[in-house]
Order: structure tokens, then sequence, then C-alpha cells
DNA sequence: AAAAAAC
């Protein structure tokens, strides 16, 4: 099977050849001919399969006959999120270098004037996300009543956000003729539902995953405490002694520990850059492009990166929070091991994230290997001798001798919020000790911005370099 | 429980 078989013009195929294609991927070879038939598609499909070629390549085909009028776009494409429609533009940059059509994006966090001016002048695709697109509708300046293909991409995704009113929305302001391609992942009942409302007698096509996570991607997951501050400590090791880490994808679960932790890492010397929802547009696109082009190795992200993304060559994913939704956990890995390529996913676990851990495990459908020795803090887990202590309750190691008590140690701390009192200059941690390095008996809950401490704590990975050895307690 | 997306 090659593309030429396809029935895509000439010029779509000459901008597939130059850019190194030659065989189509199968939802290409299943889909494609029957969007350039106009018909209507369902989609099964995944990121990584193709899917954006899938229906960027036949719309540009399609779009060759015939002219784009002012404020009418010929055809509307709608993704869940800023990056993903950025992607989209991206790929019709490729493809349709020669084919001299006019592309607008309408994301939010830019300013409306250039998009504005874009459609003004008229746009054969519009590739939208549905706040923004709406925004425009209710300003007037967009006429949907020309749009003659309609793509609805991510489907589930955008049930998860929370967008399908809005799709729906659009999808009754789009003329009843249209053709509309619907991509989904997965097809739960809402979906279901809206597909048997806005499309006409669709072909279905399936593609599974190109390769299953199994067989390309290496799981693992990492015993740790819950603290912010040791799992910080946990991935810095976990990052240094990775093998073949070319570069890594992190995720939080949330945005503000996406930024605590990008800031800890740059901190402590390196090549970070985060992404998430509250940044603004230009820093989300600039983290991005400095993450694809190589310049950075680290990109610590929210979910907002979990799916879609297309980042081909990323060899290690880190789940510093163990996601709480388990499909979650199936998008972030599949940030990795793309392309046929080999993958790693480590997943940093504390004791409190065993439910959230096994969903995931039944989900995937087996258990995910841990790596190393269990931490001895969840033996008497549920004994909490010293919990009540504290005002605030957070995840307290349970080995005596732990937490020094007020005005023990060296370590007392003045303020509740771990502002640390003067200590002697430590040695920065880059140049960190190897494992042989003997383990210090008390604890130090160092502050996400303090320098490290010298050598690994007694409670961090002797399990990434060590053989078994269980942790001593601490001598008294 | 949190993320994303509109100002």
């Amino acid at each position: 099977m090659s593309f030429a078989e396809l029935g895509l013009s000439s010029k779509v195929l000459a901008a597939v050849a130059a850019s190194g294609y030659t065989v189509p991927t199968p939802i290409q070879a299943q889909a494609i001919p029957h969007v350039l038939q106009r018909r209507d598609v369902l989609g099964i499909a995944q990121t990584g399969t193709g899917k954006t070629a899938a229906f960027v390549l036949p719309m540009l085909t399609l779009l060759e006959k015939g002219r784009a009028r002012a404020r009418m776009p010929r055809t509307l494409i709608l993704e869940p999120t800023r990056e993903l429609a950025a992607q989209v533009e991206e790929n019709f940059a490729r493809y349709g270098a020669n084919s001299g059509l006019s592309v607008a994006l309408l994301i939010g966090g830019v300013s409306f004037g250039d998009q504005d001016a874009k459609i003004t002048r008229g746009v054969d695709v519009l590739i939208a996300t549905p706040g923004r697109l709406l925004d425009h509708f209710e300003r007037g300046k967009l006429l949907l009543t020309g749009v003659e293909l309609l793509v609805i991409d991510e489907a589930d995704r955008m049930l998860d956000m929370g967008f399908i009113p809005d799709i729906e929305r659009i999808c009754k302001l789009v003329p009843f003729t249209r053709q509309t391609l619907f991509f989904t992942a997965t097809m739960p009942p809402e979906i279901q539902r809206v597909t048997e409302q806005f499309l006409h007698t669709p072909i279905q096509v399936e593609a599974s995953r190109p390769a299953t996570a199994a067989t390309t991607i290496t799981q693992a997951l990492v015993h740790t405490r819950s603290h912010p501050a040791d799992k910080r400590e946990t991935l810095r090791h976990l990052i240094r002694s990775a093998e073949n880490l070319k570069n890594a994808i992190i995720f939080c679960n949330r945005k503000t520990e996406v930024a605590l932790l990008h800031k800890s890492l740059v901190r402590h010397g390196f090549a970070a850059v985060a992404l998430h929802g509250d940044m603004d547009q230009r820093s989300r696109m600039a983290a991005l492009e400095s993450f694809r082009n190589g310049e950075m190795t680290l990109l610590v992200a929210s979910d907002v990166a979990a799916r879609g993304l297309d980042i081909p060559d990323v060899s290690h994913v880190f789940n510093f929070d163990v996601p709480i939704h388990a499909d979650d956990y199936v998008h972030r890995i599949g940030r990795t091991g793309r392309a046929g390529r080999s993958g790693w996913a480590f997943t940093l676990a504390a004791p409190t994230d065993k439910k959230h851990v096994a969903a995931i495990e039944t989900l995937i459908g087996n258990a995910i290997p841990w790596t190393g020795d269990p931490l001895p803090v969840e033996e008497g887990e549920e004994e909490a001798p010293r919990r009540g202590a504290r005002p605030r309750r957070r995840e307290e190691p349970k080995g005596r001798d732990r937490e020094p008590a007020r005005g023990g140690r060296k370590e007392a701390r003045p303020a509740p919020k771990d502002a640390e009192p003067a200590r002697p200059p430590r040695e920065r941690p880059e140049a960190h000790k190897p494992a042989s390095e003997p383990k210090r008996p008390h604890r130090h809950r160092e502050e996400p911005d303090e320098p490290a401490v010298i050598g690994l704590g007694d409670h961090v990975p002797s399990f990434l370099l060590q053989p078994v050895r269980r942790k001593a307690r601490s001598p008294a």
C-alpha cells in the first residue's frame, strides 16, 4: 500500500514524499479514500496512529477546488487544547506548503486582532479550540454557514473537559449538509450519543495503537515518600541514574506542583522547562518548542501534555505524581515509546498512592514492576506513631528518629513552613555522591529552592543502585 | 481531586 493509491492530489503526494513518508498508517489507509469521497468518518484512534495526517492530507486535496470567502471558513477543525490546535496547524504548513491555502489558528491566550484579520480575508482552514471559536462567533465576525467539512478531534477528551455542550452548539451552527470527521480514542456513551446525533451514516475506521505499551515501553514503579521534597529528591536521582535518557516529560497532577518542581530542577542545574495551563500562551509555546528542538531535555508538565502531543523522540516519562485517573496514566506514558522506539516510564509511588496504582494496574491488565526496594516507611504505615503531634498532617517518615523533636537536633525548625535555619553550606548536587555514599542517619527535609543535601539522606534511592539492603533503623 | 478552555 502506498499513498499514491489513496486518491490524494499530486501536490499533496509531493508534499508527503518530501516529508519522507512512503507508506500510510492503517488509519490513513482506511480513512483517506472515504474522506475524499466526502463520506462522514468515525475514527477510533489514538494519537500516534497517524490520525492527524488522516484528515489533513485529504482535506488539502479537497480544498484545492474552490476558494475561501471573507469571514466564511470552508473547513473547521476543533481541538481540545491550544497545543494540539497548533500542532495541527503545523501539519497544514508542512503538507500544504505548495497548496496556497490560508489557515487560521483560533486559540485563546493570544490577541484577537491577527485572528480577526485572517478570518476577514477568508480562510480555507480554521483550526480552533471551542472557547475562542465561540468568542469570535459571538462577536459576529465569523460566519460558520460556509463550512463544508468539520473535524472534531479527540472527542473523548473534549468530553472529559466539559466541551461537549460547546461542540453540540458548534455542530448546530455549521450547515447540516457538511461532511464530518470525528475522532475519538474511546467510545463512552456520551460520545456514542454525539456521533449518532451529528454523523450521517459514517464509515467507521479503527486503528489500534501502533505498538502496545507493553512491548515498547518499559514501565516501573519507584518507591518514594509522599512529601514533595522527598519526591523531588527521588526524581533527581532517578533522572541522573537513568540509562539512555535523551529527554523526558515529567508529569505532575497539579499546576502548582509543576511550577515548583520546574523551579527546583532548574535550581539543581537541569535543563528543564514547564508547561501548564496557567502559563501565558507565549511561554507555553516557547517551552514546548525548546523541548521539541532538544534545547531543553526535561519538560515538567500538567496533563495538558498528557494526550496528543506529538514529540516523537521522548525517551522517558516520569510520573512525579501517580495520575488520579487511570486512563491518564496510559496517555502520559504514551508520550514515550513512539514511532517504534523504546521508551521508559517511571512512576513515583508513595504508600498513599496505593489505591490509584491498583486502579492503573487493573486498567492496563497487569502489574507494574517495582524497581528496587520498598521503602521502610511502608512498614507499619498505619501505625502513625507521631502523626497527631503536628498541626498540619503530612507524610511523616515512620521510622523513629527521622524527624528530630523540636529543638532536639540541629534540624530544629523555627517556622512551621519549613523555613530552614542557617546550615553549613552544602555541596551542590551536581557533584552528587555515588550510591556507596554512607547514608545519613537523620533526614533532611529540604525546601525546594534550598541547595541539596550531601549524600542521599537515609531514605532515598538505595534502591536505584544498590543490592537489596533494608535500611537499618537509624542509630539512635 | 485536578486539569483543560474564553475574556
